[in-house]
DNA sequence: GACGTTTCTGTAACCGTTTCCGGGAGAATC
DNA sequence: GATTCTCCCGGAAACGGTTACAGAAACGTC
């Protein structure tokens, strides 16, 4: 506001104006030289680009977001637990989108004050292109109605089953707990015990759908009794192991939906004097940073974080561009990691 | 762009102007409804009120930047090691910001690119009204003419000593190290080594201090041997244990400067034979997820994560405000965290 | 040499707010 | 009853770009 004072190296930010007139151009041409229109002459151009470097300009984007209608700005929500887990994907996506030259604005999920105003499209209008959703709480009503808006989004492990139509991207749960319950079975294993987590997830679901299909496809009965539900957290991981345990004909192996349940599945083998691998084998999912470090290291199912945060940007940006996607619904393959904590069942 | 089609549902954004003409009044008038000045009258106010209800309306954050000169938005830099140590400073941060109806805007810190040109500020000049750098890479000189530009930022977690001037949060970092060292000083141990971090970071030099003090004020001699230099990494916290394990007389307690690298030494130890905590002490610092996790589970000096990040916030606002902050260099408190990880030495 | 193209550039409208400034209507003062 | 204050409110100028439109210059073509 103050008079510009290009003091001893605090240059001023400078406008386009600025720019036009040592360039001795028209605004219009500098804007069309920084977007890398085709339609300006060579000469004008290294003028125009001299006198930006000269000014050390830089284009302000709140203007250039006003007048161009697009903001360069992509929305993340994201729950606030399990940090670790969604700071992975987040530093995929906002990597990606930094390519692009596109910025991440986070919003976390809180409050969730009268939703009537604060619909999240409310918190994003006019200051977003787009939006990824981490793990949304959003009903699949919501997330139609959002996408009736005609508001880009693309969803991050979804909570529910998502309606045909909106772009989501997990991982391969369900091949994935396959590939472990094989892992197992292969070990010799035929007592196999599934923690789950929040059984309604989406997640939780495709898992137990892959657990079962191994299963069934090794001719193993499943015996229901060792198919418990939790929440994923290590404490009632711990709990709902402890009950498996205490079974009258105890599983030799259990699978935990994630990694917190298999560390307090660990734990209650522990508690029990059970001696590990050999007493009990335990394969989770995830491979957080916390599996390769516990005792035994965890035989886990590693998720592609990263990629999938990457994988979630490039599909929103295929959105912002108007492509049409072929493929609405990525699935990103897992991968059986084997560490220390499953072996051979004891005779 | 095209005519605003009110679907069945989807309402076109409207803009003041249609509020404006709903309540009968000018746009000024809606403006200073929806910013709470005191000069409309009580009728007009209501009037206005309805119409925003009515039409569904929101102000277009990036036309108010552009018009009033801040843009709502807080960049954040954070390096892409150790997230989810990160991720629970930004949670804090993020928080705090949105209370605030500020958003968080992420600059992760990858390809430095031709430094002259991209200088930080850049990156935020007119996008940002103000940045929270987390173990920012540059240097004391570039933070101190980033500051003459009269760019508001906080830094979290400085890397080297800052100036006089530059506003920062970290931890206690002293006086952490100091209670872990007189925790394992009060259980007996006399032969106590420490493994820096990187050792020219400012937590590091702190953290020694703070170690050197505790010992020299229990009368104990400091034997330079037990003092070694490490990076932060597991696998370096490992050599680095396995190196002072080696030591013809070797410690019975090791304070390493964070948990990574504790987790480090219990492997080490572990590989060696030694029985934990019995045959040997171990105490991190962080209490990070992992510290609870590992067996033994970490006695380690639990670090205000959040708390930083809070009061990075309010800080970086406060500056925003003009108001002068008073304390400009906030440290905020550790706590000892005792889990099983120490125990009194071997006789 | 007149005319149609193509290539390049400038003028000006517009994006949706905020805010300065000024003015009309009452209320208060004399 | 004239004058001066308040209190509210509207007009219009920014904010810093993008872009539709039109016009000038340079070039071919017949």
């Amino acid at each position: 506001m103050a008079q510009p004072e290009p003091a001893q190296g605090a240059k001023a930010r400078s406008t386009i104006r600025e720019v036009a007139s040592a360039a001795g151009v028209s605004i219009a041409t500098v804007s069309r030289v920084l977007n890398g229109r085709p339609d300006v002459a060579p000469a004008t151009r290294d003028a125009v680009m001299r006198a930006v470097r000269d000014q050390g300009f830089t284009t302000n984007r709140t203007a250039r977001a006003l007048s161009g209608g697009r903001t360069g700005f992509v929305g993340v929500t994201l729950p606030l637990i399990e940090a670790a887990y969604f700071a992975r994907i987040l530093a995929g996506t906002a990597e990606a989108l930094h390519e692009q030259d596109m910025r991440v604005v986070l919003t976390p999920t809180l409050h969730l004050h009268d939703r009537a105003v604060t619909l999240l499209d409310r918190l994003m209008h006019g200051t977003t292109d787009g939006a990824i959703l981490m793990l949304p709480e959003e009903t699949n009503e919501e997330l139609k109605a959002l996408r009736r808006l005609g508001y880009p989004f693309v969803v991050v492990d979804p909570r529910e089953p998502l309606d045909e139509g909106i772009p989501a991207v997990s991982a391969a749960n369900a091949s994935g707990a396959r590939a472990a319950t094989q892992h197992l079975l292969s070990l010799g294993h035929r007592r196999i015990a599934a923690i789950l987590g929040v059984a309604e997830w989406t997640a939780s679901v495709e898992r137990l759908l892959g657990f079962r299909a191994a299963l069934a496809s090794a001719g193993v009965l499943a015996d229901p009794a060792l198919v418990v539900e939790s929440d994923f957290s290590i404490e009632e991981g711990e709990k709902a192991a402890a009950a498996l345990l205490d079974l009258p004909e105890p599983p030799t192996a259990i699978f935990a939906f994630n990694d917190n349940m298999a560390i307090g599945a660990l734990r209650a083998a522990r508690a029990r004097g059970l001696r590990l691998p050999e007493e009990l084998s335990v394969v989770g999912f995830d491979d957080s940073e916390e599996a390769a470090i516990v005792t035994p290291a965890l035989t886990t199912v590693r998720q592609p974080l990263a990629e999938m945060g990457r994988m979630a940007a490039s599909l929103l940006l295929r959105l912002l561009e108007n492509q049409t996607l072929e493929a609405l619904n990525v699935e990103l393959a897992t991968r059986l990691v084997v560490r220390d904590s499953t072996a051979p069942p004891r005779p």
